[in-house]
Order: C-alpha cells, then structure tokens, then sequence
DNA sequence: TCTGGGGTCCTAGGACCC
DNA sequence: TCTGGGGTCCTAGGACCC
C-alpha cells in the first residue's frame, strides 16, 4: 500500500522572523506582501485576533496598532533559504521528495509502511526542529489529495497532535465527513458555491459524489480529485522538476506611475531581471507580454489596461533582446491620462537554451552572451542594479514601499546576526 | 495614501485545412 | 440554389494553488 505524506511547515513566513528574532515569539505578527499590501502569513497570535489571509494593511492598521500586533514586509530571500534547510532536514525520512510549494513538500514513505508512520512523522518534525526552529504538521493518506486534507486535520484539530495518518478506514470516513468540502485542496470558491447547490458541503459527500456527475460540474479536474478522496491516486510523488512553461516579473508601484518615460524605466528593470531568471534557468523565450494597468480598486478612477504580445525572433535569454521587445510593446500600448499602479513582463513558450532553434539570420549570439554573463556576474557581485541599460535609470521611485523588512540573515555576510558576548 | 506575485491546468471557440 | 464533416492548432479566459 502506498503512503503518501504532507510536511507543512506552519506559518512559513512568520516561523521564519521569529527564528532569528526571538522577540517575535508569543506575540503576534503578520507578514505583508510586496509593498506592503496586503497579510500573507500570521502567526496563531494574529489569527486569534481575526487577521484574515490577504487582508489589506492599510485597512486593519488601527486594529493591528491596538493590539501591538508586529507587521513585518516580506523577506523572500530568507525564505527561500530557509526552505532550502527544511528540504534538508526532511530528506533522511522519505525516498522522494516532492517540493510543492516554499512550505510544502509531498513524501513518499511507502518504503517505511511496516513501521510506525506516526513515530516517523515525528522524528521527522523534530529533526526540522531542531535544524531550522521552524514547526510542522505532517499528513498522512493514500493519496496526494488526502495527504493534504490530512494535513489540513493535523493543523486544525488538537487531537491529532500535529500528525494526522489517514489510511484507516475509520478515521478517514470520521474526518472526511466533517471536513468542509470548500476547504479540499483543489475545491474553490466557484466549485464550492456549485456543489453548495447540489447539497454537497462535506469532503465525504464529494467523495461520493457520482463520478460522471462531478466531470459535468468541474471537468475531469473534479472527476480526478473525487477519485483521490477515494484513494484512487490520479497523480503521484514526481521528484523530477517539470519543464516550466512561462514566467513572470510583475510589480505593484509604491505610487502610481503617468508618464511614458517613468514606465518605461520600470518595465525595463522588469525585463532585465527576466532575462536574469530566464539564464538562471538556462532557458531562452519565444514570447514576451508586457502590460501595465491602472489600479482596479478605484471603481471611479479611469481604469486602462494596456497590454501587447511579441513573438522572439530568434528565441533569445538576452536581457537587451527582451528589452527592446517590452520597450516596443509599451509604446504601441500607452495611453496617455492614467495613472498606472502596476505593470509586468511575461514570457512564454520556453525551451532549454540547448534546444534552441536556430535561424537565418542570428548576427553575433556568442558574443552577445558573454555580455549577459558579464552583466549578470557584476551585478551578483557588487549588488543587483549596478550594471543596468540607460532606459532603465537608477531613479526607482516608483519602488515598492517594504518599511519592515528584516535583514537577510542567512545570505548576506554583512547582514548575519552577530552574537556579542 | 495605502488592496502581492508567480505559477498550473483545462476548455471553448475561432481560424484554418482537406 | 446549394451551405459537410472532420481534424489540428492556437488563444483567451476561468479556476485553482501557495
């Protein structure tokens, strides 16, 4: 029988301020988006005092202040190094590991079923313990999809103890009868209010829920997920990274942007620090969106949202190739009078630079490519932006406020805390 | 004044072809 | 006057995730 876990870790971001700020452990914090936004973690603390996932800042600030709750701006480099020591920890307990999301992570521990899955399960929260402070809850079922909803259990109810093991028929019918089905991982706002319609509002209805009935609601998304809660596995542990189809930098303005030239020095960054992630993948695009629009939430501002789509020809990772394309498609989509809160670059169609198709008419690519690697070396050494296109300017005043954000402690040697005796 | 960023998958429908 | 049947490919948009 195959045993699948889940290792979350809790309050990923939260966890981990406190682990090298101890003055934040008991009280609560939250941590805010990009610019400072909206909440995207809180610690027990904080969700005590009603601080909802995504809640804007700006409109619970009086509520945070009387409760002296501790606000810090997000911090993703120490994220994704911490993340990085709990993949680490949890690698001697499982013979595949999955990395699902930065705080989760899928576990094949078929090959431990003739032990205790709960004793395991715990070793393992120990040893991240102990190796990163940060705290987990570990799910357990025969399937992806009950390993998270296990998980879920874990997290919620006391009487599990941070492990929830769901491969016993009765405990799983028990939970699974009291689970909310709009909490079932794949199961959204819209699918819930559907299946709300049909008196569907457990994940065991939905488990036994007819399967041709589910595809006509939710597609075969739905058909899959009902036989999942069945334990019938529709998809597996996967180790192997899959080839990424597309990425993204986009950015919120810390104050909204009217002019041509100001965007363009914005866009301009964003397409440059794309082709840094495109060669740091070693892929190369075939399309680049740029957009920019204004802020939705003003019902009664002007809204615009302009956006172009440009074929790469060749397909190219040159930061300078990606520029020149987001710069053409920012010109043929501006529009004067708005005030612009947003913009983004996107790139698709991505292949391992290797499989690059080649064309007629290249001009001088190698010679270009050593400028990118040039490039790419200062500015890792002596700080992003150092080396950077005219277009894009060194002003950045349409910069994202981050007023809180803590030091990065793990990845910059002169920001490592220091002990003093 | 202030509402994140980055992904995946699926489907319907249009364009095009024979 | 008559107005098929089937296939592929591409794209936009919806839904969902963390």
């Amino acid at each position: 029988m195959t045993a699948i876990g889940l290792i979350d870790c809790n309050n990923f971001y939260v966890s981990c301020e406190r682990a090298f700020d101890p003055t934040l452990v008991g009280v609560p914090v939250v941590v805010a988006s990009n610019n400072d936004g909206c909440a995207i973690a809180r610690s027990n603390e904080a969700k005590a005092l009603g601080v909802r996932m995504g809640d804007p800042i700006h409109l619970i600030r009086d509520r945070l202040e009387k409760h002296g709750v501790v606000v810090r701006s997000s911090n993703y480099t120490l994220y994704g190094d911490m993340q990085r020591r709990v993949v680490a920890a949890v690698e001697d307990f499982a013979s595949e590991v999955e990395i699902y999301s930065i705080d989760e992570s899928f576990l094949d521990l078929t090959a431990f079923v003739g032990r205790d899955l709960v004793a395991h399960a715990n070793g393992m929260r120990r040893q991240v313990q102990r190796w990163t402070t940060i705290p987990t809850c570990v799910g357990i079922g025969p399937t992806k999809t009950l390993a998270k909803l296990a998980n879920a259990a874990a997290k919620r109810n006391p009487i599990f103890d941070g492990v929830a093991d769901l491969r016993d028929d009765t405990i799983r019918h028990f939970v699974l009868d009291r689970f909310p089905v709009n909490d079932v991982w794949g199961v959204g706002r819209a699918t819930a209010a559907k299946l709300a319609s049909l008196g569907i509002t457990t994940a065991g209805q939905l488990r036994d829920m007819q399967m041709r009935q589910a595809r006509g609601l939710g597609t075969v998304v739905l058909e899959r997920l009902v036989a999942e809660l069945r334990g019938v596995a529709a998809s597996a542990v996967e180790v192997v990274e899959p080839q990424r189809k597309g990425m993204a930098v986009t950015r919120s303005f810390g104050r909204p942007i009217e002019d041509l030239e100001a965007l363009m020095g914005a866009v301009a960054q964003f397409a440059m620090r794309a082709g840094e992630k495109l060669r740091s993948h070693g892929l190369v695009a075939g399309q680049l969106t740029v957009f920019f629009h204004t802020n939705r939430h003003k019902r009664d501002r002007p809204q615009h949202h302009g956006s172009r789509r440009l074929s790469l020809q060749p397909m190219t990772d040159d930061s300078l190739e990606l520029l020149a394309a987001a710069r053409r498609g920012v010109e043929a989509a501006w529009r004067d009078g708005f005030a612009y809160t947003k913009a983004g670059v996107m790139l698709d169609d991505l292949v391992a630079a290797g499989q690059r198709p080649r064309t007629l008419f290249e001009g001088d690519v190698e010679r270009r490519s050593r400028l990118m690697m040039a490039m790419d070396e200062v500015n890792s050494r002596f700080g992003r932006f150092t080396a950077v296109p005219a277009t894009q300017g060194f002003k950045r005043e349409w910069k994202a406020r981050s007023e809180n954000r803590s030091p990065a402690w793990t990845t910059r040697i002169g920001e490592v805390p220091v002990i003093s005796a």
